[in-house]
DNA sequence: TTTCATTCTATTCATTTGATTAGGTATTGA
DNA sequence: TCAATACCTAATCAAATGAATAGAATGAAA
């Protein structure tokens, strides 16, 4: 009814959409590298391209940043185990499971920062912890202890605690990629690549499901979520 | 000088012997949580108890801290697992392997520094890792792949490649002592508690080796390696 | 005792850090 | 056109950080 004397607030202009996710980006590389003391605003600044104060201005401190970057990685995950779950109907559990540690794979191969910066925040008496866990972890972990009691219930996997079953599936899995200079330069292989992935990824579900669980039967093309998720980049007539 | 009839170095006050290890204790606590950056030099000396000005008296520098405490770390887990392995004679590989990965996981639970810091430091271009992997890791890497292999070639484990395998292993066992405090929150267990320890030690044998491998019968009483090792890693003279 | 190296503290310094301020530019809407 | 607003930079601040300096306390050796 009201006329809409409340003027819309006005658009963002498009070129600001771009340094967001630049900063973001920078962020999220730089606190996962470095841990969030380790990284300084003046270098995110510099790697997204910008001078430091502007990251003040988009987000209002430095907590918040971090914050605003571990967020949208939480969202990319989801959004790429929710992608892979929809494409799935009357697919017994068994094979749920297996397809959803593979994509959780392929995401710590694609992007190691979420596990690094859970592992960095990981101490007694921290906030930002209790935020991370809470928000984004919490859900991750009801998720997977419900999925595998059920599997264990039915004998289809090793009768193990849900709890260690969990920590040994994402150590299992995302460590090499965490790793990834180390395990270069120990093996000379370079974790990243799209074949080794899956070649760790085959290891992993052998290991958990039993010998010829691994093969390609159960691959499925890892999307290569590598690049930019974000709707940016958008062509610059 | 002159001869300086090479009077032997005067004794080490009894009193420094207990600051030096405590300064380490602190350094490596805190280096552990907060990585090398996020460490303040102030705070490892007020949880030494000692004013800060005396860390670059022991050590010449934050650097040199760093690598004393690494050092001693490693020095310490070596010693586990020799001590261990000096026990064993005429034990087949496989029990060898199993008893091994049981003392890392013992070491993993009373020592979460150790992957914690392996892993805060492995990033692009950073010198403290290059000298962490040469001095420390790759003979350990060796080590585990050349045993491994062994196994893989008799079909005692499943055929999956070494690099594999140790970065499954090493992520598997330590995991849940690295996150132990997202561990407590989102599970209620206590990963440190020696029960705890031992029903991981238990999964992770059992997903490496098959079901019935981890039974009791191949446990060992953990060492409860706990508090200070050190001889400490030897002054230099 | 005296000597003297070892151990430790108080003070200080030059940088770096996150954050603020003031100002400048450009796009939007009327 | 013309204000209003979004976007961005230069300059600066107070607090912190690693390191250096000077010097006190301690105890072993002469």
């Amino acid at each position: 009814m009201t006329i809409s004397v409340a003027t819309a607030p006005r658009q963002q202009r498009p070129s600001a959409n771009g340094t967001r996710d630049r900063i973001l980006d920078a962020a999220l590389d730089l606190f996962a590298d470095r841990s969030y003391e380790g990284a300084t605003t003046r270098e995110i600044a510099a790697r997204a391209g910008v001078t430091q104060p502007l990251l003040n201005y988009h987000f209002h401190s430095k907590d918040e940043l971090w914050t605003s970057a571990v967020d949208r990685l939480f969202s990319q995950f989801n959004q790429a185990l929710g992608a892979r779950r929809d494409g799935l109907h009357g697919v017994d559990d068994l094979s749920i499971a297996k397809l959803m540690i593979r994509e959780f794979i392929y995401f710590s191969a694609a992007h190691p920062q979420l596990h690094r910066i859970i592992t960095q925040e990981c101490k007694a008496d921290n906030t930002r912890m209790d935020w991370l866990v809470q928000t984004h972890v919490r859900p991750l972990y009801d998720t997977t202890v419900s999925l595998f009691s059920q599997l264990v219930a039915r004998g289809e996997v090793p009768a193990i605690a849900p709890t260690n079953l969990y920590y040994i599936l994402t150590g299992a899995g995302a460590t090499m990629f965490v790793l990834a200079p180390e395990c270069r330069r120990l093996s000379g292989i370079d974790p990243m690549d799209p074949r080794a992935i899956e070649a760790h990824a085959d290891a992993v579900v052998e290991i958990l499901f039993g010998p010829s669980a691994g093969t390609r039967a159960n691959r499925t093309a890892p999307k290569q979520s590598r690049g930019a998720v974000t709707s940016s980049a958008k062509g610059d007539s």
